[in-house]
DNA sequence: CATACTACATGCAAAAATGCATGCATGAGT
DNA sequence: ACTCATGCATGCATTTTTGCATGTAGTATG
């Protein structure tokens, strides 16, 4: 009576999944190498560990005992290949870095660039999202956020101070410059669907147009001559087609740091590439701010 | 980069036995398995984890590095095993029984037939050992000790309380009735090296003459006429060819106990079993005092 | 009622992992 | 110097594991 870790590991992700295909997914495997994992972890237990039921299988109370400590052992697991991370020394190797797409599109991509001709043997994948990855599972090495606060239990190094203000095209651009008074459109992120805190007292009349849930659609809208965007200084400049509109005075935003779990952080390769990415942000501090 | 949680147990296995050969028998496998293993999670990890000496494999530090969080993976999929032995309800599979050998041979015996009769199904595994085996890795589901307490975190039950006398040969005793004052030849345990304290005062003249490490052997020298031993009442009352001399007075010693770990004990196997070991227990208290 | 979809079982061929036999290097014992 | 034991590498045959193709049951959907 005994049992093999990658079947425990198996039945954890058949527990989390509840889908042979789904667990399979996870592992990387086919999902009738799942079914026959189960099938011999539980004859090597002498004890059913899922119900087969026409919709799939269903862990039994044993099932959840194991997916219990195997959801520890994971924990370990991560912590071991953090730590591996860690004390790597080399310069080659994957590196993988996470950030917000539109600051790899507008600003992160001389850093990139840079850094790949710097260190030709490492490998960098970028994952461009606005999710937040999971650094303890070591989804990415590094994470560069647009936030108030560096991550809860993770390392972080501020890089930006950053102001916010207001975008148009020109053609709106000129408008409200030839006659502040007519009403102005805006377009708002869906999560603050007010009008913008301290529109200048000169541009009286403004109203809410648009509502996105996406920064890049906003762009676009804008870039198009549907309205008035808040957006990040370097944003606005950076995207070709915008003008500064003076509605919005600039105003104090979230910094941008990079972050990293304490157990990757001192990795020679991160070190290299937190060196590039300091610098170049050392350099264009006047992007950021008004 | 990732890694086969079978090769993370693989490596602890390496760096525990410090041989190929050591760690696949502990895996139960051919040596070269282990050698392709450690291999492909050096190739996994990019990354050496063994130097290869003439004498041996050596751990880098990034081997000892898995080994460690692999020992707390090891640890969670012992606790787990317990934990799984515990719910089980079933009355069929392995149980495993520690004792040492001369209980098993002089008294155990009949509870052993009683429950293998009772419950067909159990395969009852018994292991006669003077060593204490190790409870929380499954070792055994059950140990009977003969100890003052309980183990440290084990849960216990005191089955009998039981008392030491001295044993000899019939002609050895006849002697000793017959001459009080007469030289008395001794064997003794190697670990209490000395004369066994509180010898009657009626017997004044007395010595040790034989020390050994083993029990069972003391008690083959106590038959074979070569001396006086100091032993459990139920055990010179149960090896033929011995009689009690009252040169020692009976007088208290260590319990016998059944224990077990907390996350197994309530195993309905484990009920049974003890079920039956307490009855029997019961009834034959006055076999171990005077 | 036909249709598509999900979730799984099963048989077979391909791929991977394993065990075994053989050979080499080193160190200990005689 | 010779033998033996330990510890490992390598090539090959076998076994095990895996993936893929096909088939079935239940469940929506129009």
């Amino acid at each position: 009576m005994s049992i093999a870790w990658d079947d425990i590991r198996t039945v954890l992700m058949l527990v989390r999944h509840r889908s042979l295909a789904g667990a399979a997914d996870a592992l990387g495997v086919n999902y009738t190498t799942v079914a026959r994992r189960i099938r011999r972890a539980e004859e090597a237990l002498g004890h059913p560990l899922f119900e087969r039921l026409p919709d799939g299988y269903r862990p039994t109370a044993a099932a959840h005992l194991i997916a219990q400590h195997a959801d520890q052992m994971e924990d370990t697991e991560h912590s071991m290949m953090r730590q591996l991370q860690g004390i790597e020394t080399t310069l080659s190797g994957v590196l993988t870095l996470t950030a917000p797409q539109l600051l790899i599109a507008n600003f992160l991509a001389p850093v990139i660039e840079q850094f790949t001709n710097m260190h030709p043997n490492i490998e960098l994948r970028i994952l461009a999202t606005n999710t937040l990855l999971d650094l303890t599972r070591l989804e990415a090495d590094l994470a560069i956020r647009i936030s108030r606060t560096p991550g809860d239990t993770l390392k972080g190094l501020r890089l930006l101070r950053q102001e916010n203000a207001s975008f148009a095209s020109q053609e709106i651009a000129d408008r409200i410059a030839s006659d502040p008074t007519a009403m102005i459109d805006w377009i708002v992120y869906d999560a603050y669907p007010d009008l913008p805190k301290g529109i200048d007292a000169g541009f009286p009349n403004n109203r809410v147009r648009y509502r996105f849930d996406d920064m890049v659609a906003m762009l676009g809208a804008a870039q198009a001559g549907l309205g008035v965007v808040r957006m990040p200084m370097f944003l606005g400049r950076a995207a070709t087609g915008l003008a500064l509109v003076p509605v919005l005075s600039p105003q104090p935003y979230a910094d941008i740091w990079v972050v990293g779990h304490p157990d990757v952080w001192p990795s020679q390769k991160l070190r290299a590439f937190r060196s590039i990415l300091v610098k170049y942000c050392k350099t264009h501090k006047q992007d950021f701010v008004a």
